[in-house]
RNA sequence: GUGAGCGUAGCUCAGCUGGUAGAGCGCCAGACUGUGGAUCUGGACGUCGCGGGUUCGAACCCCGUCGCUCACCCCA
């Protein structure tokens, strides 16, 4: 039990996104969602609570996910529900259990949302972290890996990112993966006394993972260790070939990696990864890949599937490292108001300038004019209007630009066109002008 | 779950070999009865993370504990 008056403060791993950075995520989450409507993605909203048995099923229940990272509890009903640590299960369930797929053709969705691991936090790690991502179900066909991705190359550029390096891999199917695991096990086996302590422990319990190895002097051991991409069977491999051919075609750089391997067990065929130098250890800024037997593991229909995860988190730190956008959020008119006489007209004007969509503070108290442009400056109002006694006689208010300085009178009457006319198009929300509709 | 580093004012940090706290920024007020951003002057704010130990005396040394950070594992 905690003492009396002990400060609570959030829980581990969690945190508040103040004011100051806010910006920059409504930025990101704003870019996607045009990018994503453009390649006629449509947004998906699905709980945050799920069965237990949904994750178990997919992710793995072998998986590091599965068996350590889940907030798991009994509802009072003693149902296992799960906080979700991921959202393609979850999609997957909801084109299921709605029929989507009775409308034919491929489903395009979208979603952005808080996800929760029970991990150590760390640099770019939390234990809700956030995550935009995108599926693509009822078609294997390769060219849908190869417009995700190109889909997604464009949102990292349009967001100013330059340091970034699409990895793509091929990790085969049910048909040609169990062949290859024999084979890389035995060749293992031969080598493993070689290797480092992790990797002779990788090599029992997850073998793939061995390949993905960054200790240096495992290296020359790993590089002759057999690969997946050598090993797929002629569809995976005709699949492979035709997704990088395509992205040849459209000009999206890429790299083959060999060694790439995916921790969710329901990836199958292409697999890939956006990682940037700007993160830390934790470099994977997004990721993602090809899952055909998810919906039939789920008890669904056959309904292949392509989607990725974008850890919003990562891609906000690099965004904000590459400096590519410095956000400001600029007020557009302070009230100044002095004298009782000048409370009604400087509360009224207001309330219209704000009902035109243009922000608008006002101080609620009577203040000095000094004090009041003192605060206007902090807030980095554009424009002061000061209303008087003399303003309110006279029907004319001063109008300031504190840009300038300039000051002149304006009548009341024509003082929210005039304000209008001064923040021109751009600011007509008088906010910064990423908000601009689609 | 494992390891390492760090917890001093709202923020960034200083504090020599132990003598009960300082700077810059920010904040508030004034110089300037209705004109901001500069300058100057003054002011408020600290259980030195918490608990225990050593000592005449602890922000400083020792032990424990909590928190944060980074890394491992794994992943977004």
């Amino acid at each position: 039990m905690s003492k009396k008056n002990e400060l609570i403060q959030s829980v581990k791993g969690t945190r508040d996104l103040l004011p100051g950075e806010t910006p920059l995520w409504q930025r990101v989450e704003e870019e996607a969602r045009r990018v994503f409507e453009a390649y006629n993605f449509r947004e998906i909203r699905t709980p945050i609570l799920e069965q237990t048995a949904l994750f178990a099923r997919s992710v793995g229940s072998d998986t590091d996910i599965v068996t350590k990272e889940m907030y798991t509890f009994e509802d009072r009903d003693s149902e296992s529900l799960t906080l979700r640590p991921e959202a393609t299960a979850s999609v997957v369930r909801a084109y299921i259990e709605h029929g989507l797929y009775n409308e034919g053709g491929v489903h395009k969705l979208y979603y952005f949302g808080p996800m929760f691991r029970r991990e150590r936090p760390q640099k770019g790690r939390y234990r809700q972290f956030y995550q935009i991502g995108a599926e693509v179900l009822g078609s294997d066909h390769p060219t849908i890996d190869t417009e995700v991705l190109e889909m997604l190359v464009l949102l990292l550029e349009r967001l100013g990112l330059k340091e970034f390096k699409l990895l793509l891999n091929s990790v085969g199917c049910p048909k040609c993966r169990p062949e290859y695991l024999k084979k890389l096990r035995h060749a293992l086996d031969a080598v493993k006394t070689k290797l480092c302590t992790d990797c002779q422990r990788r090599a029992q319990t997850n073998p793939l993972r061995v390949l993905d190895c960054k200790v240096e002097a495992d290296q020359p051991v790993i590089e002759k260790l057999p690969y997946i991409l050598d090993h797929l069977c002629s569809e995976c491999r005709q699949h492979f070939e035709c997704v990088t051919g395509e992205l040849d075609e459209r000009g999206v750089a890429y790299e083959i990696v060999p060694r790439l391997v995916r921790g969710l067990d329901y990836y199958t065929r292409t697999t890939f990864e956006i990682t940037s130098g700007l993160l830390g250890a934790q470099n994977a800024m997004l990721g993602g890949g090809r899952y055909d037997g998810l919906s039939e593991m789920l008890g669904g229909p056959p309904a292949p599937g392509f989607g990725f995860a974008i850890g919003q988190d990562r891609l906000v730190l690099t965004v904000e490292e590459s400096a590519a956008l410095k956000m400001k959020a600029p007020l557009a008119v302070y009230v100044a108001w002095m004298g009782e006489a000048a409370r009604e007209p400087a509360v009224r004007l207001a309330c219209q300038l704000r009902r035109e969509g243009i922000s608008t503070e006002i101080s609620f108290q009577q203040m000095k004019l000094k004090k009041s442009l003192g605060i206007a400056n902090k807030l980095q109002a554009r424009h002061t209007i000061i209303i008087g006694e003399e303003e309110v006689a006279s029907g004319h208010y001063q109008l300031k630009d504190m840009e300038t300085g300039e000051q002149r009178a304006v009548d009341a009457v024509q003082l929210v066109a005039a304000i209008k006319e001064k923040l021109g198009e751009t600011f007509q929300s008088g906010r910064a002008p990423s908000s601009q509709a689609k």
